[in-house]
DNA sequence: CATTTCAATTTACATGTTGTCAAATTAAAT
DNA sequence: ATTTAATTTGACAACATGTAAATTGAAATG
């Protein structure tokens, strides 16, 4: 009930212009967050080399992300939002078959291939950390559910439909294509690797297949 | 040309039993560092955390393997040379066809799924750290050249050899039955799984899948 | 334009981890 | 009993993360 004592008599203030600046600031940092996980992997990625290449002190990181993990959690949202991730809604609308498929595929090996290097680093370390793990495993899932649901309306071909879909879900994994861009040394022929694999997991024989 | 001034006259020492003493430390040590890598995770393995479950020094840790990654590069040689590896030159001398996929296949399933969090761990330190990663590449390449070999003399079937290798290569890697087995839930139905994506990707027909 | 507000900087500090060094200790080998 | 070498002990430097304060500076307000 008491009326605070020590009222500075503040007045309104619209941040206005500072805001700018400090989305600025946070993009500069996730760039180059970007660039030296790429670049020199997660252990020589420092606050203070972070520092010196976006141009900000280590405070500042500290005050927009709170800590090192803070940092890499908004790198891994801002590469899931990044081009790609919103198209899934197109296959989920598309009609079931292997135009679908074709989508479906494409657009998660086109996302894997266009972050490779950054995806392998955050995967990476997802798995030696289990704090950060359950943040991929949330995204992991979400793939997992879209496969079930394709593999569902999907309907023919043989065999357990959760196992079908546990295929499905892996086959387009980072982590395989991944390992398959890896042993093959394309990554455009990875993908078609992928499909392939797919194809003849769901039982769809190799219909249009490069035919010519 | 001087001789040596001051020689202190040494003698013969044999080391005899304090080596066992120190191949003890070694595996007690070693043994830590698995169960806390699987536990703990890498950041919160420590050289004193070491120490302490293996009941030694810090600094005899550091004698004996130098750094932390010294640590871990032993342990990566010690679940390497575990149970399974040496089992391939039995599946290489094997007359090709079914029967060696499914042997093939089943070394790699259960050896992963025999250490499954600790190659998690392992595997994700690669990927994160590029020195580290080298080590783990050299090991990938053994199992793609086997595949290779494994494809060249099963023959049949159509495709490019290189793409079908790599396609086996990629469908044995651990990345690919760690995600399965995440999607699945169990460790058997992902190998189950994989055999079947085997056996289609390298166009035999499901033989002896559990009919009956 | 003078004042207010708040992000950013500067500076300092506490903590934890890795890695090294030298002296003291201990147990095995001679 | 003496020699040898691993292990321990204790101290240290270097570096990284994270926190806390006072100060600065630029934008917003009246």
């Amino acid at each position: 009930m008491t009326k605070r004592p020590k009222e500075p008599e503040k007045r309104p203030y619209d941040l206005g212009k500072r805001l700018e600046q400090m989305d600025e600031s946070r993009a500069a940092i996730l760039r180059a967050a970007k660039a030296q996980l790429t670049a020199k992997g997660y252990p020589r990625l420092t606050m203070a080399s972070l520092a010196a290449e976006s141009g900000v002190t280590r405070q500042t990181i500290h005050n927009l992300f709170g800590t090192k993990t803070g940092v890499l959690e908004a790198v891994f949202d801002l590469i899931a939002l990044d081009s790609g991730m919103e198209r899934m809604r197109e296959v989920m609308m598309q009609p079931p078959g292997d135009a679908q498929l074709v989508k479906f595929v494409g657009i998660f090996c086109g996302f894997w291939a266009r972050n490779r290097m950054l995806l392998r680093r955050v995967h990476g370390i997802g798995a030696i950390d289990p704090e950060f793990g359950r943040v991929i495993e949330a995204r992991n899932r979400r793939r997992w559910m879209a496969a079930t649901r394709i593999v569902e309306t999907l309907g023919r071909g043989d065999g357990d439909p959760q196992q079908r879909a546990a295929a499905l879900a892996a086959l387009t994994s980072f982590e395989f294509f991944d390992a398959l861009a890896e042993s093959c040394g394309s990554e455009a022929e990875a993908e078609a690797i992928v499909l392939g694999l797919v194809r003849r997991a769901l039982a769809l024989r190799d219909a249009g297949d490069a035919g010519h």
